[in-house]
DNA sequence: AAGGGGTGCAACCGCTGCGGG
DNA sequence: TCCCGCAGCGGTTGCACCCCT
């Protein structure tokens, strides 16, 4: 650690040791740096701040070495620091203690954090407990960073097959944080939702979020398996899923559809072995969200409630059916968590280095892959610039034939809007607002119209007119009633 | 070489939950 | 039941370093 000598100390305790003196002559010019934070208890001397001393430290260390951890006010009295029982311990939590990993992220700890900032929202030190070795101070400036890194690049907060979570999860796993979470949700609001920019990012992660329940479905609607594959084909393969566009058909529609777990509970469980995501794994296994995750602002509406911290997209309940009530059900060998932490980490690489096959046009695409996940992150930026260039038009997708295979598979879209399957036609809608966005992500009026809250107010064809999208309307329908089994 | 802005990290601040008296 | 103190969490801030011009 650089140690940066800016604080200073006023001390009246006379019976202080050498050591003691020894700390406060290290930085005898910046005494205006007082603790008010920190209130001084017993000895009548006011509390240091700033950076911490290694001799500071070293005395931390002695102390928890002799007490052990906890009683971080007593330190004060036991030792000659000057530091509130606050500071020291965050001092020793995220510094001194045993086993703290250090250094840069790793690919997979990239991964895990963004998974389960997809599943928790900012609750740090739950995601801390999942990477040993690694604070939640440290996951929560990387996660700022990464935030900050995303925006800059245009790019939505999570990357392509990032399963978003409801609040299932802190209910389930950390019932206590519930209430934190509801009333600090202004906080996240103030953190996250300020900027136009952000709104629209979430905005585009929404379809992300769609498309992964709609991939998970696969499994359960055989209907629902060939949209979902080719949304997940495309939005992975173009590496500019997160432009795939936000505005969808009307998802209360799809709500009402889904709304009933008791609807699936005939359909065979099958996990998807496709899917890269820790979202497989037994710890997260239950946690195969089927509610839509509206973001924005990094807050949810699940079942009316309004978890902090989580993806929102607006005062508007959107789901699609939850898996996660089936415990009766014949998914109990999902829904029933492996807690062990150890399991989780365990198939962490497991996870993350069995990608689903991309053969993706892009020359350079694997290249970013092998690095680290927020490069490969800036590197998809990059590829969706030059795809401003190279998506001209909807025939990128729709016009021919266009090889997207994924997991082994090779779906074809056709541009022929009559005779090819419904879940293609779907898809072929999407493929044309998608390209469009690409040339227009940019404009704040863009995002405020393709909100879906704006769009929950008006007819998916609706949308299509006001983009200029002329689409025949009747064989969207037949095919969303096919998805939604109407 | 200098300086100005950006970036990342360490630490602080405010708030809340919890337990004990 | 209320109050108080402690521990912990999440948001924010300050600053050193880095990079670009």
């Amino acid at each position: 650690m650089v140690e940066r000598e800016m604080s200073y100390t006023m001390v009246t305790d006379e019976s202080d040791d050498a050591m003691y003196s020894s700390i406060y002559n290290e930085s005898p010019s910046a005494a205006d740096n007082i603790g008010s934070g920190c209130t001084s208890r017993g000895k009548g001397s006011v509390l240091k701040k700033g950076p911490w001393t290694s001799t500071e430290d070293g005395i931390l260390i002695d102390y928890v070495k002799r007490h052990g951890e906890g009683n971080w006010n007593t330190v004060q009295k036991h030792t000659s620091l000057a530091r509130c029982g606050k500071s020291c311990r965050l001092r020793w939590a995220n510094h001194l203690r045993p086993n703290l990993k250090k250094g840069a992220f790793s690919k997979e700890e990239e991964q895990l954090i963004v998974e389960m900032h997809a599943r928790m929202g900012n609750k740090w030190a739950q995601m801390a407990e999942h990477l040993p070795g690694r604070t939640d101070n440290e996951i929560k400036n990387y996660w700022n960073t990464r935030i900050k890194r995303r925006q800059r690049a245009g790019l939505p907060l999570y990357p392509p097959g990032t399963h978003v979570e409801d609040l299932h999860w802190s209910q389930q796993y950390h019932p206590s944080t519930s209430n934190v979470t509801d009333r600090r949700r202004h906080q996240d609001i103030l953190q996250l939702g300020n900027s136009k920019a952000n709104v629209l990012f979430d905005d585009l992660t929404f379809a992300n979020v769609l498309f992964e329940d709609l991939n998970f479905a696969t499994s359960l609607l055989p209907v629902a398996s060939d949209i979902s594959d080719m949304f997940s084909c495309n939005m992975l393969g173009t590496g500019a899923s997160s432009y795939m566009s936000p505005i969808l058909p009307s998802h209360s529609n799809i709500r009402q559809a889904f709304q009933s777990p008791e609807h699936f509970q005939n359909a065979a469980p099958q996990k998807n072995p496709r899917s890269c995501s820790i979202s497989d794994h037994p710890l997260y296994g239950n946690q195969h969200r089927t509610d839509v995750m509206i973001q924005d602002s990094h807050h949810t509406f699940t079942d009316g409630m309004v978890p902090t911290s989580k993806p929102l997209f607006g005062a508007v309940k959107l789901e699609l059916p939850s898996f996660q009530y089936s415990e009766t059900s014949g998914f109990d060998q999902w829904t029933t968590p492996s807690t062990p932490q150890s399991d989780l980490l365990d198939s962490v690489d497991t996870y993350i280095q069995s990608p689903p096959p991309l053969e993706i046009d892009e020359p350079d695409c694997f290249s970013s892959c092998d690095t680290g996940l927020l490069d490969m992150l800036l590197h998809e930026a990059k590829i969706k610039a030059s795809a401003k260039h190279s998506f001209s038009s909807t025939t990128c997708i729709t016009n021919g034939t266009q090889n997207v295979p994924r997991g082994g598979e090779t779906h074809i879209v056709t541009s022929g809007a009559g005779e090819i399957k419904s879940s293609s036609l779907i898809f072929e809608a999407f493929a044309v607002v998608k390209t469009e966005e690409m040339d227009e992500v940019w404009e704040p009026k863009r995002a405020d119209v393709i909100r879906p809250d704006v769009l929950l107010e008006s007819s998916w064809q609706d949308q299509q007119s006001r983009f200029g999208i002329v689409r025949d309307s009747s064989s969207l329908s037949d095919a969303l009633s096919l998805l939604l089994g109407g």
